[in-house]
DNA sequence: ATAGGGGTTCCACTGACTGGAAGGTCAATG
DNA sequence: CATTGACCTTCCAGTCAGTGGAACCCCTAT
């Protein structure tokens, strides 16, 4: 099968699937005229991989999964392991972007969004209030 | 001021900081020997740059923003428009993450973490389950 | 012969830095 | 006066996961 056929069935843009094939993710054969020929095999392979990027996992991840998915001698404590790993950065992210968003509901709400300068959002990022909302506050 | 002591007193890296400057960020002048010379008004525009980029502002949102912290004749709407469009694309990647998360923390969940090669998560990167819960569904 | 719709390689670019090499400057010390 | 060490400089390369484009080859149909 060639690369635009594959690309329809495992929903990867052709140009990510030869990248995929330059950083050893998938080892297509090749026609006698030079072109990727891709066997059912491979094309189960980029589908595992889409899903697997589409759920986050970075492609060094996608890579052991891959080997994992592939090694009858796996064991699902491997597998866990890095889903573990991947969903502790997933709650990583959230939670800082949870905090930034806070931040930055509490000063767009405080902002008139009018036609005068004066602007919270500004005035924050110029210089932050210092956290002494209680008297004993670091004096 | 040298690049040392504004990295400590901004908070950004020195490297960092020659990178702003780079990308026309900031304009320190020079002295005789060639280093940077930082005046009052770059550090602190270096400290306000680390806190819009803390907030998780792109460069370029950094750099509008940074203009019209300088523009006496701005309106607060401006300012307003882009927290705005930030705190949507804050929102569209939260949503994006616990999307990712529900369906990840659900294949943790159901998948042993033994010895053995069974594994849901691996199954599932396989070939999702289709959405054939109702009978009727595009069944 | 030519047009088109495939395919190929290779290079450059993205964002926002970061690491490192090779070398210049300066204050303090022996 | 030479040297040490901490600072500074520029420039190049790498990160991550692709994406865009140029220049060119292959195959089929007309």
């Amino acid at each position: 099968m060639n690369i635009g056929d594959v690309a329809i069935r495992s929903g990867l843009p052709a140009k990510t699937i030869r990248y995929y094939e330059d950083i050893g993710l998938v080892k297509p054969l090749r026609s006698a005229n030079g072109y990727r020929s891709f066997r059912e095999r491979d094309v189960h392979m980029l589908a595992f991989l889409g899903r697997a990027r589409a759920l986050g996992f970075s492609i060094e991840d996608c890579r052991n999964l891959l080997k994992l998915y592939e090694d009858d001698h796996r064991t699902s404590a491997e597998v866990k392991q890095i889903a573990e790993g991947h969903l502790a950065e997933i709650d990583r992210k959230i939670t800082e972007l949870t905090e930034m968003r806070a931040t930055l509901a509490r000063l767009v709400d405080a902002c008139a969004g009018d036609h005068r300068p004066d602007c919270p959002i500004l005035a924050d990022l110029a210089a932050p209030p210092a956290e002494t909302d209680r008297p004993d506050d670091r004096g």
